[in-house]
RNA sequence: GGGAGCAUAGCUCAGCUGGGAGAGCAUCUGCCUUACAAGCAGAGGGUCACAGGUUCGAGCCCUGUUGUUCCCACCA
């Protein structure tokens, strides 16, 4: 560790170094110690896909911003890192990497396909938890999971099993979300829908009996193929007589019946829908309760099928320009409009989602939802902000059945074997399994399971979960679940409704909500816009420390929030700050046989800078444990810049540069200040407290670990922190005086304060001399002087001889205009003590105050008075 | 169509249970005061979207309006 620092903070040079040593000594794992209390946060899994970007970096932030500060508190803060397997998202770039060899995956056939999958993995899946590690994240990486693992996977068939015994996993033939593009199905979560322009086209279906047509609009006339009826709403009376009937479909010439039903909108177009079972869920809805044939025109790639020749082959996209033109050659098109509306895409690829008829597996939604949404409206999970349970209820209470089965081959296998001999299906653990019927050695299910199957069982998986472990038992259930809000559907429900179901408990206290990081213009960060930062180029140029303040201040939970150069160059500025206060304490104890304690006796700034640093302490911990983390780095960011170094450092330096006692305590207020303002700032700024507390006078191997400061009642004086207040509003006025006369602080000038307590400005003289440009101080009750320019604060009338500098008119403008204003002051505050109504019901502490007031500004308006007559 | 958030200084945003509006950046003025010009000392700048209401007192609570963002549903 470096014993000196340099000279102009440079993060690059010690943040890795620092890093590697938590890392390599251990500090950041967790054990099982029943003498502490267990804190813990599980990571949420970044993808092995994915890369560091300023999602990830808020996210880390805020949970290693709160492990740290709980460790300090003396807790077993467990944060538990790990990565996703991502199947969609993993296959789709092996596929990608076949496919530029010529190789597709049936070529080389699963077991070849997922050899490639884990070496890809072994070589990739790192990188993002090394980036996160730049960040500063103090997780145990001693414990490092994977969604994939052992340990997960016996988790993942263990919840298949016990969810599939009871009921609550079935298989089923199901309209779901199809992705043309990645050949597999989807969840509704999975769905992104977006506004496109299309059109309808108006078309006319021929009735059987030849009594004439009925006209219908769609926007998908390529679904013709795959109507089975056509429907109108049964009290339509237009259609009243029809209904029974049936029709010639055009094109195809199948004979199709009108039927009727309650979904069908008589207000809307003709009031008449074609019917397609098989591409549209909510006519597949229709279907089945009427009984339709579902007939599926499409394969798996969203091409049309082998039985319609004549378009066979063609995507829906051709397809859909074919049949609009034989619909128009055979007569059928009424008419094309113009019309926008939202479409279903892939949330991964993007590609417009295709509805499709498939046996899939499912979880049923509604006994698992109810006891999930009872949890968080009896506080057994709080989420912060509160609002966004509205979310989370709102999902719950209108869930349908979880699609959870993949056609990919990334993931985990389906538990389920069937027998192709008699059909029977067995679910089990087992790797394999014969068949209870027939003996014969049964294939498992090619499918896997949806990746947010095993991110739902994370919070317990990972601690060993099926088996009673010492880990579940001492870090579970788990505090605070950190994540953003456009998660909560695909993971905070299901995390809830696994653990309620599984452990009987909820996974987590508290589900602490971030938003979106956005650029400086407020646009999403994305790819295709190009405007995305990259947290790695920001940390090598400002540092990690800057980034994480950036990500942190202004933050409330919940709130979207902007990154700028602006910004990030702030926050590196007040690292600077903090670097150089610490460069002038050494400048000061270097040398010196300075102890990091307070000394014995306190001076009027020393106990000013303690209890205004003790009631930061207090302030810091109380928005901290309330998840107001952006609110308690400003209280530290205000008390570190403001008092510590604009004025405590500036106070000091009187002493300072004296000898003996008086310099030797000035040092050790301000190691000892320093130290607790490291610590304080610690768990927001990891590597420069390190640093800085590291080259100071300290006991213990690494901030890290040391006690987060507590509010001490010892420290409190606010006899002291009166008086300072006196002083430093006179120096203000002071300056604020010169400012207006334009003079240069080069120029000194004689000081002469009268003022009811002279102890005070006795005391204080000395901060007059170097921070208000006064040659000397004289402090009197009162003074006699002509010409002089006059300062008036609340508790001291200031003379300044300055006469030459001064217009006289000007002077007493002014003098006059600051009299009114005290004179409106005056008049409010009294105004409140006249009000019946505020004296009868206002709380004392509030009356007192304005009474306090009240008889301040009267002094004040005595002196200015006495200034005015005397100028004249 | 349903729901939620936001609307405060030129810009980006804080403002916790209601007690005379704050920060950073930007602008302007004066300073190289031996930690820091990535700095110091100051200044200007706000009918807290609008209209009502509750209250002794409202940026904060209630109702409505407007604007804006997001989520969900979706009429073929």
């Amino acid at each position: 560790m470096a014993k000196e620092l340099a000279k102009a903070y440079s993060p690059g040079e010690f943040e890795e170094r620092i890093y590697k040593f938590w890392e390599d000594n251990g500090y950041f794992h967790a054990e099982i110690d029943e003498n502490k209390k267990p804190y813990t946060i599980m990571m949420p899994p970044p993808n092995i896909t994915g890369q560091l970007h300023m999602g990830h970096a808020l996210d880390n932030t805020l949970q290693d911003i709160l492990i740290r500060f709980k460790r300090m508190q003396g807790y077993s803060a467990l944060w538990l890192p790990g990565t996703d397997h991502a199947s969609i998202a993993t296959e789709a770039k092996i596929v990608e990497a076949m496919r530029k060899e010529g190789l597709s995956k049936e070529d080389i056939g699963r077991e070849k396909f997922l050899e490639r999958a884990w070496a890809w993995r072994a070589e990739f899946g790192g990188r993002i938890v090394k980036q996160l590690r730049k960040m500063g994240s103090s997780a145990d990486w001693e414990r490092e999971r994977f969604t994939m693992d052992e340990g997960c996977n016996k988790a993942v068939k263990n919840v298949f099993v016990r969810l599939y015994d009871k009921g609550l996993i079935y298989r089923g033939e199901r309209i779901i979300n199809w992705c043309p593009k990645c050949l597999t199905s989807i969840s509704d979560a999975e769905v992104e829908y977006e506004e496109q322009a299309g059109h309808f086209w108006h078309l006319r279906y021929p009735l059987s009996d030849g009594s004439g047509y009925i006209e219908l609009a769609t926007t998908r006339p390529e679904t013709l193929l795959g109507d089975t009826a056509v429907a109108v709403n049964p009290k339509d009376d237009r259609y009243k007589d029809m209904v029974g009937k049936t029709l010639i479909l055009p094109l195809v010439h199948r004979e199709i019946p009108i039927i009727a039903d309650e979904y069908v909108e008589m207000d809307f177009g003709t009031g008449v829908v074609k019917i397609t079972p098989a591409h549209d869920p909510n006519d597949f809805e229709v279907g089945l309760r009427h009984d339709l044939p579902v007939i599926n025109v499409m394969t798996d790639d969203a091409r049309i099928t082998e039985d319609y020749p004549k378009y066979a082959g063609m995507d829906r996209y051709e397809a859909r320009k074919a049949i609009v033109r034989d619909l128009e050659e055979e007569g059928a098109l009424v008419r094309v409009e113009d019309h926008s509306h939202n479409v279903g895409t892939c949330y991964r690829c993007s590609t417009t989602v295709e509805p499709r008829v498939s046996k899939q597996w499912f979880v049923k939604m509604k006994p698992l939802a109810g006891p999930a949404i009872d949890a968080v409206k009896n506080g057994d999970t709080d989420f912060v902000p509160p609002h966004f349970e509205k979310t989370y209820f709102h999902w719950l209470e209108n869930i349908r059945d979880w699609c959870i089965s993949r056609q990919l081959w990334w993931g985990h296998q389906i538990p389920a074997f069937y027998c192709d001999e008699c059909g029977e299906t067995v679910v089990t653990k087992d790797n394999e399994a014969f068949c209870p019927k027939c003996g014969k050695k049964m294939r498992q299910d090619p499918d896997t399971l949806d990746t947010w199957f095993s991110s739902a069982l994370w919070p317990f998986s990972t601690l060993g979960w099926p088996d009673e472990t010492e880990e579940m038992k001492y870090f579970y259930p788990t505090s605070v679940l950190v994540t953003g809000y456009d998660i909560i559907p695909f993971w905070v429900m299901r995390m809830m409704f696994s653990g309620l179901e599984h452990t009987g408990q909820v996974p987590f206290e508290k589900v602490l909500i971030h938003g979106l990081v956005r650029d400086s213009q407020g646009r999403k960060m994305s790819k295709s816009l190009g405007n995305g930062i990259d947290p790695l180029e920001v940390i090598e140029e400002f540092g990690a420390d800057a980034l994480r303040l950036t990500l942190v201040t202004g933050n409330a939970p919940g709130n979207d929030m902007r990154y700028s150069k602006e910004k990030i160059t702030a926050s590196r500025n007040f690292a600077n700050k903090l670097w150089n206060a610490a460069r002038f304490i050494h400048m000061n104890i270097d040398g010196h046989d300075v102890e990091c304690r307070l000394p014995e006796t306190l001076t009027t700034e020393d106990k000013w800078i303690v209890s205004t640093l003790n009631r930061t302490i207090k302030v810091v911990t109380e928005n901290l444990e309330n998840f107001e983390l952006g609110v308690a780095v400003q209280n530290i960011y205000d008390f570190t810049w403001d008092c510590l170094c604009d004025w405590y450092i500036e106070l000091a330096k009187a002493r300072l540069q004296s000898e003996g006692e008086t310099a030797d305590n000035a040092r050790m207020v301000l190691v000892w200040v320093m130290d607790k303002t490291l610590k304080l700032l610690h768990p927001f700024m990891p590597f420069i407290t390190e640093e800085i507390w590291q080259s100071m006078p300290h006991e213990g191997d690494t901030i890290m670990t040391q006690s987060f400061p507590t509010f001490d009642e010892n420290c409190e004086y606010d006899d002291a922190a009166r008086s300072m207040n006196m002083i430093m509003e006179a120096i203000s006025a002071i300056r604020i005086r010169r400012a207006e006369m334009n003079v240069p602080p080069s120029r000194k000038a004689k000081v002469f304060i009268a003022a009811k307590d002279q102890d005070t400005f006795n005391n204080g003289s000395a901060f007059f001399i170097r921070l208000a440009s006064a040659s000397e101080v004289e402090i009197a009750d009162s003074f006699e002087l002509d010409g002089a320019v006059t300062v008036v604060t609340a508790d001291a009338k200031i003379y300044i001889p300055m006469d030459e500098l001064i217009d006289k008119e000007a002077e007493l403008k002014r003098l006059n205009k600051e009299l009114q204003s005290a004179e409106k002051d005056l008049a409010f505050n009294e105004k409140k003590l006249n009000n019946q109504g505020f004296m009868s019901k206002a709380p004392e502490k509030v009356i007192n105050d304005i009474r306090e007031k009240t008889k301040k500004y009267s002094e004040k308006i005595e002196m200015i008075k006495a200034a005015i007559e005397a100028l004249k």
